[in-house]
DNA sequence: TCGGCGCCTGCAACTATGTTGCATAAGGGG
DNA sequence: CCCCTTATGCAACATAGTTGCAGGCGCCGA
């Protein structure tokens, strides 16, 4: 888990219940350096308990909702989940590989994006930007 | 259909057969303004002929292959068609409404991306940029 | 202490989206 | 016209996510 994340205060200042469940899946998601799917989340609490797959699901569309977690869809079919940009986490960009599907964090700071041009003729509202990098990740550039 | 754009010619440049099926495609996704779904596509295209399911999606995973299409996942499940980047299409951000779902393609030059800090520290090759944002469309706002 | 109520969880069934295997059709070069 | 390749159709399948419903468990008020 993320050593500065105290998750039940986190679930609590939320309105939400700490229940085990909702605990070990943020201790898995904070504590992995990339973003995890639904189904490496669900793999990985079983491997200490028990939780449904339907509550995992359940329990990421509620911290998503309460925005503790982020989704991102980074291609392919299945949604990737990390901490929402917050003290700890700020925002950062995502890259992923071309060749072997891997999905990385960036630093965060990395990117500098500039949306002077889009703010000035969009109608609706920014509220969120997010970036994405695709190519070869280190791995398969050296095996190539 | 874009009118700059000649599908066939674009076809067999690629080295592909340009058949009616994936003229159509082409025309389906070159002459709407936002990304569609394979659904959209399929269901468009069957208002004047006949093209199976299966047939669409692998039209739209060949088109993607030779970089004739670009694929989007914009969150949500389905993935989104567009042109790829080339000539007559410069490459530009979407936009996708929280509220509504609705996508939509930005104007092209908008945003400026400044790679140089994740350049400089990460190992793996960067190809593509894709820049995505989130928030309330102009309807939707205009009905908050 | 009891009963009711809300929230969380499990389980089964289901939906939506995309994929595979295999047979048939189309079409271009001899 | 034949042969070969490539494209298409159709059925079955796979994967990821969703829904409905019932049981459990804690909390609060009577
Ligand atoms: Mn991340
Ligand atoms: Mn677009
Ligand atoms: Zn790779
Ligand atoms: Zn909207």
């Amino acid at each position: 888990m993320c050593s500065r994340c105290n998750y039940r205060e986190i679930l609590e200042r939320a309105g939400l219940e700490a229940t085990p469940g909702r605990l070990r899946v943020l201790e898995v998601v904070g504590g992995h350096p990339a973003p995890l799917s639904a189904a490496d989340i669900h793999r990985t609490v079983n491997r200490t308990g028990r939780l449904d797959r339907v509550t995992v699901y359940r329990i990421l569309d509620r911290l998503v909702r309460e925005k503790i977690l982020q989704e991102l869809s980074l291609g392919g079919r299945r949604r990737l989940y990390g901490m929402a940009p917050s003290e700890h986490h700020p925002p950062h960009p995502h890259f992923r590989c071309a060749r072997c599907g891997a999905v990385q964090c960036l630093p965060p700071g990395g990117v500098r994006v500039d949306l002077g041009g889009v703010r000035r003729v969009f109608a609706g509202e920014i509220r969120e930007v997010e970036v994405r990098l695709e190519g070869l990740c280190a791995n398969c550039l050296s095996r190539a």
